[in-house]
DNA sequence: CATGAATGAGAGTTCATTCAT
DNA sequence: AATGAATGAACTCTCATTCAT
């Protein structure tokens, strides 16, 4: 019956620190760690900076706490490929389609790309859950599909470290999305950039492949 | 009896504003445009803050003044890839081969791709620089090529318009790189990736191509 | 039994503008702005430089909101000049005795006078509001009672675009105070000074006028 | 021969000191004492900084010797008025009109006006040295004028410690000037101002004296 | 819980002054 | 005499953090 309208005192008291993680993101997202003001953020939620201490004990976990708030829907994403069946070229595809929609076309986890790449220096651990939490899992599962591929027949016996290459165009598309966004470089449709992207992969640019 | 000990007037003079630019390089790389101290900069040029203030007027300027100066390498590669010869394929992997020099393995360059990413919002015409200088053109460049090889029939028929695809593993690897320097993913071997890369770019992935 | 002593959070805010604005009058006028630091104001206040900053956004600001608090006195007596009654001589003579109590005695118009002297360059706009608001409602009233006093036949007809000529002892002596206050020229006595003022202006020097 | 166009060595390294103190006029008068930068006076005679400190030792030294080298017309103004002759009238006028030329409408003895009352708190000495050969001959000059008029019977008894009132008019209409330079207050026409300021001076403001 | 006044440790920037050339 | 690179102290202003209310 009700609507979302009114909230209750104990609801509103367990919103306030998802309200201030959401204002502490578009902020850091903006600024970067240094520049962001504990004060733009609290703004944001129409508090005061007070109030912001009384969740979290200083800048910079609160920035590390943003960082894992939203860090849980690719953790989510990881859980869905263990369950894919197919041919191994079905299940790559399925793999990269999926990363492609959570890196480079969720904006949350394209911003918390670009923190890490700028605030790695100062946050150390940040890069190492980082690293543990989505690069290694990718990496492995990228690689244990190939191996399965080529151990079938499917695929050609390509250099397994080498692996980052086959995912490189999704961080690529990412990363020239966070550099540009909405300036000079337009934004790919994601059917067509798809079918190129794995076209590419799978056939390769020659016309008479060696 | 000479060293490099003691330098004229003129010489210091000349050398004092290179030298503040390479620790503008060290210190903003380090600790972004917002976190990195002034002092910290003089400091390791040993000069007082207002010998910094001599040579550029404001921390902004400095900034901008280090990105120009970093660039200019990256601007003389352009002009070489322009002299190649040789078949489509031989200049296109010659083109990615000393893109993946210049952008991966050259520190400053790659040190500047992470500002650009990290510092973009600060400085827009940073970006729009970035975008007509660097990228504009090596996209262009790639393009042409394709276009050719599939003009002489030694390419497929691919869609130009995500020729960001091709390019991805070097932009990929240099990122990479920048987050996790030399902790947790291995430096690449120079030889062995680019024939990696090109294997799997010209061949794909598939055992039989469709 | 109570005492000035604890002040309620509330009052202390209440005031706290008003010791700041105090504080600055005294350091301004010491100083001048340039020479003035903000944190010698904060110091008469026993509060710190960020406690300033905390009311007033800038030096200059903080200026201007002192110049408009000290202005308010002047503002107040324009008012009381309207109320006047009794005959032109009579009331010339009360309305520039007020003015020489205002201007002359009250420390902080003198002062607001060295600094409007002082300052006026930086801060054009005070002196645009300084005559709107002080020196053209003087002259206009001065003027209007001498044309009042001519049309009666009280005076005799003097070029009434000069009137500053018959308040200009108040500004004189202003002046001479600011800039000799206590050192080589005597405090004038009101009593004596208004009289001798006022014999010679309604009276003239001559011992048979023309 | 020659024409003021070239000047040998000698004479250019007379003229520095004295283009300095011309600058340092312009630019004390215009941001005052604290807020004139020494960089900003070379400018103005295109030296460096270090030039002017070959000449004056401080900024402190700098401003007294400007301030002394614009007080010598003023001081020859002085010696001009024991040579006059006539009616105690004639030569107070005569006094009071070449007054007003020097200190009214010549524009280095105005801003020096402004300057003694802007930073005289800086420099005590500066003050009393403008008493002493200003300010005390000047009275003392009207008080002997004014006694000797009154013992020949051509005045009025007037209490001449008051006879600062008799000058009001001329620092006043400075003061004036300075306050509002070219903005609200009309620079008055010198006949005029005279002519309305003596006939009140002698005749005082009512139509039948008491 | 929430506030926001107050703090204090800097940060960027300025500038009078020095001195080797 | 003149320069101008360099200094370093001081200045304005900022902001993360605290705490009494």
């Amino acid at each position: 019956m009700a609507g979302p309208k009114k909230l209750t005192r104990a609801e509103q008291k367990a919103l306030r620190p998802i309200q201030i993680l959401d204002a502490a993101f578009e902020e850091f997202v903006k600024s970067g760690f240094a520049g962001t003001r504990v004060e733009d953020i609290a703004d944001r939620v129409n508090v005061t900076k007070g109030t912001v201490y009384v969740y979290f004990e200083t800048k910079e976990k609160l920035f590390e706490a943003m960082i894992n708030h939203f860090s849980v829907p690719f953790q989510e994403l990881l859980a869905v490929t263990d369950a894919l069946s197919g041919s191994a070229t079905d299940r790559l595809t399925s793999i990269l389609g999926l990363l492609y929609e959570q890196i480079a076309e969720d904006r949350p986890t394209r911003e918390l790309t670009r923190l890490v790449i700028a605030e790695g220096h100062r946050f150390p651990d940040l890069i190492d859950r980082h690293h543990d939490q989505f690069i290694e899992p990718i990496i492995a599962k990228v690689d244990a599909l190939i191996l399965e591929g080529v151990a079938s027949g499917e695929f050609r016996e390509i250099p397994v470290e080498f692996s980052d290459i086959v995912v490189a165009p999704i961080l690529t598309t990412t990363v020239l999305r966070l550099i540009f966004d909405n300036r000079r470089v337009a934004i790919p449709n994601k059917e067509e950039f798809l079918r190129a992207y794995f076209d590419l992969l799978l056939n390769g640019l020659l016309a008479k492949p060696l």
